[in-house]
DNA sequence: TTGTAAGCGTTATCAT
DNA sequence: ATGATAACGCTTACAA
């Protein structure tokens, strides 16, 4: 690979020339300019990356943590994240740390030690060790899907009270009133939060939620296979569901048809996340949308700002959900 | 950042001793390599990467190619080739060409400019340019999922051709006669072989597959529907399919379900892939799996045999496809 | 065994 | 407007 000096040599100047007439950071006289491009283009030349992470402290990439990989959501942020990043220049590094506290500081540890220029983390734990360490660095970081508590970290998140608002709504307005829920797991907040707005508006039109109706899930295809067994064997009776997210209620839709209820015939189903494979299921779910792409457009938003204006304007953005409707729920035949 | 003048001023040495401490590649004295590694301790000392990678011309990454990234297949190759990078110390850096040639460029290019150990292919096209810029940089590559045909670039695949076979046996071993195919394009020779296999394996046994019942679609969930409507249109007479994706099969069981068809009872239906949907709907899909993670393994050890050895060991390595029956299919009612 | 110094390929500060 | 030169943080002959 040539480096400047072969295009300082080729064309006649010195490396800063070379140097000023790529970035161009100061003027530079036109002739010169002209055979230094032309030199560049015969040598196919283009700048090491690394020499110059290292001289500019600034690595040119950005650095994405996801507790998972196959996951459906996660595969979203990867994806959006990534169209973002190129669209302005970066390089994104990937790390999967499966929740594992040591993968998670080695990674970090890894990105410091290529001068990242930002590091987006989607759902970390709160107690997390790794801000810690961040801390010292001022590198720019921004949470996803995900309010950290005590830090003062910009986050962006959805609002999930409302989520839980638009569920119980749909649902009601179809005029069921034997609702059950199930939910991810119940020690991260933004569960809370759904179920939380999901009780609210039921309770505001008169129906409970009692204990039995509720099912604490782990966001996985299983819960809502368990789920189901477990609303079947306590032999409760109800006719809607909401699924905190798609891939439990595509689980519990499984498991439903096993038992040859009918959904949305027998009992209403409704998801979260709009997932893809919730449009190919049969029937096909209505669900609660997160605006993932505009997630992930705000939180590069927020590092580049931080990057360039070396202050932070804006610290928690929430989003708004959305409701699609779809087959899988119906007025509540009489 | 600290840097290994702070530490070899703590430690009363010089930096080579910080240096040959750290990569212990020369013998240093136990007392002073004691002396070092409590000033790193202190300092919380790291070496920085870029400038190793610089001086080293050796990145410490390994770029992952992939022309889209919400799909399942890819979503694999990313998962198990990021766990398997980790494994040996290197990150990883992603890039999503969406077939695009010059994002493809763009990305290869930035990847030799950061020194990168070795770049991954998953799925490029036989014609793509970079494969000349790369053939004069001497960087590991190989090609996943895809043989190159005029290249001699260490690819490796899975034999496709038994992936035929294995569907095809299966569906006759049910006693089906009437059977259809839904492939993927078929400008893509792994659809061919795949086609190849099914229909070596039926005529072989007197089956035959008129073109009337091969369907070309493009690996997506809408294909599948596509397919059936054509079939059904058509009005030709099938009980048995296979789907050269569990995505279009996910697709036509759809569309099945739709027009009131049963599978398996009056359709037999077989995918490919095992993407976890595929054992989520209901009938859970019969189908051929690919062993992803294997295939990652492989493509890393392929790498790193390269960069070590800096010889070529073995060019082409092929994979065998297995068949894992669910419930949708089933022998064939008379 | 240890230190000195050159070099990896840039950018930035100073002169000129 | 341009050119030396130091610096970024590391590895590695070569000397001592």
């Amino acid at each position: 690979m040539p480096s400047m000096k072969d295009v300082a040599q080729i064309a006649g100047v010195s490396v800063s020339t070379v140097s000023r007439v790529i970035n161009n950071s100061i003027p530079v006289d036109k002739r010169t300019r002209l055979r230094v491009e032309k030199a560049i283009r015969k040598l196919h030349y283009k700048p090491n990356l690394l020499a110059k992470g290292l001289r500019m402290r600034s690595g040119g990439i950005i650095g994405l943590v996801v507790p998972e990989i196959i996951h459906q959501t996660f595969v979203n942020f990867i994806h959006y994240v990534e169209e973002q990043i190129v669209d302005h220049g970066f390089d994104l590094i990937l790390g999967n740390t499966n929740e594992d506290p040591e993968k998670e500081e080695r990674f970090i540890d890894s990105l410091i030690r290529r001068n990242v220029d930002g590091i987006i983390f989607s759902r970390v734990s709160d107690q997390s060790r790794v801000f810690k360490i961040l801390e010292k660095t001022n590198i720019p970081v921004v949470v996803v899907d995900r309010f950290l508590e005590k830090e003062h970290i910009p986050s962006i998140v959805l609002n999930n009270y409302k989520a839980g608002i638009l569920a119980g709504s749909h649902l009601m307005s179809l005029d069921h009133k034997n609702i059950a829920c199930i939910t991810g797991p119940l020690n991260i907040a933004l569960c809370r939060e759904r179920l939380k707005g999901f009780k609210t508006i039921l309770s505001e039109n008169g129906i409970l939620l009692p204990s039995g109706f509720i099912y604490e899930g782990d966001f996985k295809f299983e819960s809502g296979i368990y789920a189901i067994k477990k609303f079947l064997s306590d032999g409760i009776k109800i006719t809607a569901i909401w699924a905190q997210n798609d891939m439990m209620a595509i689980g519990a839709l499984k498991e439903l048809n096993k038992n040859h209820i009918r959904v949305p015939g027998d009992i209403s189903l409704i998801g979260m996340d709009n997932i893809s494979s919730s449009e190919m299921v049969t029937p096909s779910l209505t669900t609660i949308i997160q605006p993932f792409q505009e997630m992930c457009q705000k939180a590069v938003q927020v590092i580049l700002n931080h990057i360039h204006k070396k202050e932070i304007t804006l610290n928690r953005i929430v989003l708004e959900p959305s409701l699609i409707i779809r087959e899988s729920t119906r007025p509540l035949k009489r």
